[in-house]
DNA sequence: CTGAAAGCGCTTACAG
DNA sequence: CTGAAAGCGCTTACAG
């Protein structure tokens, strides 16, 4: 009940003042140096344990827990990660990435700073004004963003797609490869002419344009026609239209492979409409395996990209390259197929 | 091609040394206080057109960004808002919190620091050591933790899930109107025993229990019998198992409330599997309006907690906070009912 | 074993 | 109009 309905805090006053080494070190008598001794357990230093004590409990006493704009200003270096997430809607799989790193940095002291790049800000002043340990890229940086970072001393974990042959240190799942597989999956089942349905969202091009070049160049490679290509939205009439469209004319596809999952079920959610009995009439495959797929009537056939491998993954890269170790190989075991009914 | 197969970066020197605004005044012919006038605008100093464009164009020529470590330092406050990201897999809507309250924050030269608080480091080491403006918590803080941070001036913005009356500045979704929501709709379809489709994450429980709590006050309330509730995992067989559960016995339920759309598709696939039509052998509705829902057989009906609303009403919170403008109201248009075809 | 002092880069009274 | 100086909190040679 602090008077006059006052809402706490919301003055925005300086408030009480920052507890300091120095306070910890007056408590504890001693000085600032060996408070700071202590408490970092410096090596080469020989100090008593009754002083290590009365220290360590005078910092607790006391809730001391000191400045990291400090201590980044001391050494140059701040305990941060950054992560520049991009514009698109990437969904569970970047939750399970960026969770998992911030879980295993948090291990080292590290923080994850996130960053959508849809911010206007320029990645340079960010990266500038805030020293971080390491910048992690879910796509390529600028050269000259690249080039800086790396100048600074700053590491630079950048996820490029499908570059082949890949660069060490790069994090990337080869999207084309995504693709080859659900091709081979429909051809290996016996269809000859295969549709694509793929996404309307154009922020999606750099996952979808490898993804359908891959389904292409399956296709080329067993001397099957080019795949018919039909944008769908994520509603059941477009997935209507994209059916009837990709199994019109002269060679109507057989199967049909979406960009991902909620696409499949779209195409899926289509041929219901159209009255068409999945796999029989039309086969329908998608890719990420979500909770949806499994559950979807029929269930959908998927190929899946480990959330938790490529995690571990991105994790790997990003301590190895903080302790200067070469990058770790790349898992091999990231996309698997998901056989059920859809195709 | 810098010789020896070196990885560029790998050795983790020191880099480049900083670009400082010592370099830009030596640069520019002027001190450093000019420079820092110039910069940042400070009113109440006059400063002629020709210094302040010498000194800006020194800046840009040099790639001059200022040390957020040095200012944190000086000012005591740090250009950050933590956002304390819960444990549980929360999905889209949480990625479109955080998505706005960057952008939002962005605008005002503040960054988002997200903090996942299933990593072990106690909560008051991060804000005491990193001094940011405002904490965003998704959950209520320990007490301590508050009272703490509200003294060192530090904004804070919490979740306080159905706490009723609703504590000013506190951000939250009313999860009992979501149940009562779903209750509601049943009822007014003509069910008078309603099944309740529950998690089996126990992560979940802080949104879950209130949402049942939901449904039970409107069944109470409306004079008819206790929902019974059954477990269900995300697999078509364990919404069999619920589906049988609930319908069997002297009160079959004609209609199942679920927890989020997840475990309605689950609840679908299972009537499914059970050869039961739906709505007319058994109603189902779920939450959340994800994009599988319009895209199941049937399509589910659902209630809708819209995104884009809430994450409004949370980036308002949070420069209301910073600003020590008053709250802004509670939006009355989070929650909506989305009538398809299951109920 | 322990302390006094310098310096990281910034902003801001204060003095010209 | 512009500059010299102090100080935010920390760590670390250096000197006892």
């Amino acid at each position: 009940m602090s008077g006059a309905g006052t809402l706490p805090g919301a003055v925005g006053g300086a408030g009480v003042p920052r507890v300091t080494s120095a306070d910890v070190a007056r408590e504890s008598g001693v000085s600032r140096t060996t408070v700071s001794y202590v408490l970092n357990d410096t090596s080469g230093t020989v100090i008593s344990e009754e002083t290590r004590r009365r220290v360590r409990e005078a910092a607790d006493r006391l809730g001391y827990a000191p400045s990291a704009a400090a201590r980044t200003l001391r050494s140059g270096r701040s305990d941060l990660v950054l992560c520049v997430v991009p514009d698109w809607p990437v969904g569970p799989v970047m939750e399970a990435l960026l969770d998992h790193l911030t879980r295993e940095l948090a291990a080292r002291d590290l923080s994850v700073l996130v960053h959508h790049s849809r911010g206007q800000r320029p990645l340079a002043d960010l990266w500038r004004a805030v020293t971080p340990r390491a910048v992690v890229g879910f796509t390529a940086f600028p050269d000259a963003d690249e080039v800086g970072m790396r100048r600074a001393g700053i590491q630079v974990v950048a996820t490029v797609l499908d570059e082949e042959p890949r660069r060490p240190g790069a994090f990337a799942v080869g999207q084309l490869q995504v693709g080859r597989l659900q091709a081979q999956h429909l051809v290996g089942a016996g269809h000859r002419v295969i549709g694509y349905a793929s996404t309307t969202d154009p922020r999606l091009a750099e996952f979808a344009d490898p993804r359908l070049a891959g389904v292409r160049e399956e296709c080329r490679r067993l001397g099957l026609p080019d795949p018919r290509v039909h944008a769908v939205e994520l509603t059941a009439e477009s997935g209507r239209a994209a059916v009837r469209a990709l199994r019109a004319g002269l060679e109507p596809a057989s199967a049909i492979a979406a960009y991902n999952d909620e696409v499949a079920l779209a195409v899926l959610a289509g041929a219901r409409a159209e009255g068409l009995r999945v796999p029989d009439d039309v086969a329908v495959i998608g890719v990420d395996d979500v909770t949806a797929a499994r559950l979807a009537a029929p269930p959908l056939t998927t190929v899946s990209q480990s959330a938790a491998v490529q995690a571990r993954f991105l994790s790997d890269s990003v301590t190895a390259a903080l302790d200067g170790r070469p990058p770790p190989a790349h898992p091999d075991d990231v996309l698997r197929l998901v056989v059920r009914e859809s195709a």
